[in-house]
DNA sequence: GAATAGTCTACTAAATCTATAGACTTTATT
DNA sequence: AATAAAGTCTATAGATTTAGTAGACTATTC
């Protein structure tokens, strides 16, 4: 992976003007990603019955409690089903391919557009605008949108571990 | 534009979990697309001489303190340049075709990726993350960051314009 | 019945977003 | 020189969200 395509033309000043505060606040949110890396985590041990939260926790390095309310929202999802006591614990109740990033991230997060006025299930307005058939802000935002949710969604948990594969073969 | 496509597959729970509360939450905030809104609007009117503020956020429905802020932002920026007293206001310092959206972005709202581990500029690693060169989902990212750079890039103000201009004979 | 493991409710600290208020500086015109 | 126009700068604030933590409760297995 390189970044270099970017290079070429760059024409604004590289500084944000937030440069003293946290600049990574438009990204996904730890409970997405924690999320996503749990079920790739169920994924991988997918058949082996349930799998303890704190067996998740630690091997993926997600805050115990925190973790817990997030299978629990990924459970009434209709992801993941659990089982209590002893022996108990998480595991998919899709299929690996099932289960894409888009829909993770929906969950969690919200709409994957950047305007609410391109949403696929949350349509609004945008309060400042003038008119939404010309917008030609929309439009490019629209395209957008679409390219992004088609390979959100291509990404699906078994899709993510082949990649992991390939990449572990290409080192 | 319809959204069709979508429907086909769409397996989850359709609901957010977050349905209480304001679930546009990972959108450009408004300081963008106030951004966005007042350089188009400037681009429109390229070539007039100074623009005063308050006419753009009446134009724009903008509040007017705010977009000063906005303003002086993109002016540090180098994008647009400003005169004061009397006949004085904002103009263009960059030529339409060279301000892009991907960069208006960046400005405000920080880095496009949904992950800091696949910025361009400011590249972090993922706390949680175990090995970051095996990584499916950060190969999943890092194509959809790519692909919506490339297309921010692209939408520059001219391009914008000459959308809506489409847009409109297409009504 | 004891241990295991998920469920539920409530709370909190810190940060961010979206502004608003008001004083100050510069420039053009008369 | 005075005045009005217009941008600049500093400070503040309410509402909301994020990323957790704490602790009591419930169900299941051995």
């Amino acid at each position: 992976m390189d970044f270099e395509i970017e290079i070429a033309n760059y024409n604004f000043s590289s500084i944000f003007l937030k440069m003293n505060n946290d600049i990574f606040v438009r990204m996904i949110s730890k409970k997405t990603k924690y999320a996503i890396n749990a079920l790739v985590y169920l994924a991988k041990r997918n058949g082996e019955g349930p799998i303890v939260i704190s067996e998740i926790a630690e091997k993926e390095h997600i805050p115990r409690k925190f973790l817990e309310s997030i299978l629990l929202n990924l459970k009434k999802a209709g992801v993941l089903a659990s089982k209590k006591g002893k022996g108990g614990g998480y595991y998919l109740l899709q299929n690996p391919e099932d289960i894409n990033l888009a829909d993770v991230m929906r969950l969690f997060d919200g709409p994957i557009a950047f305007l609410p006025c391109v949403t696929y299930k949350y349509y609004e307005r945008c309060e400042e605008c003038k008119d939404e058939e010309t917008c030609g802000i929309r439009d490019v935002f629209y395209e957008v949108r679409n390219k992004t949710v088609e390979l959100l969604k291509k990404a699906n948990l078994a899709e993510i571990i082949k990649r992991e594969r390939h990449l572990i073969t290409d080192l």
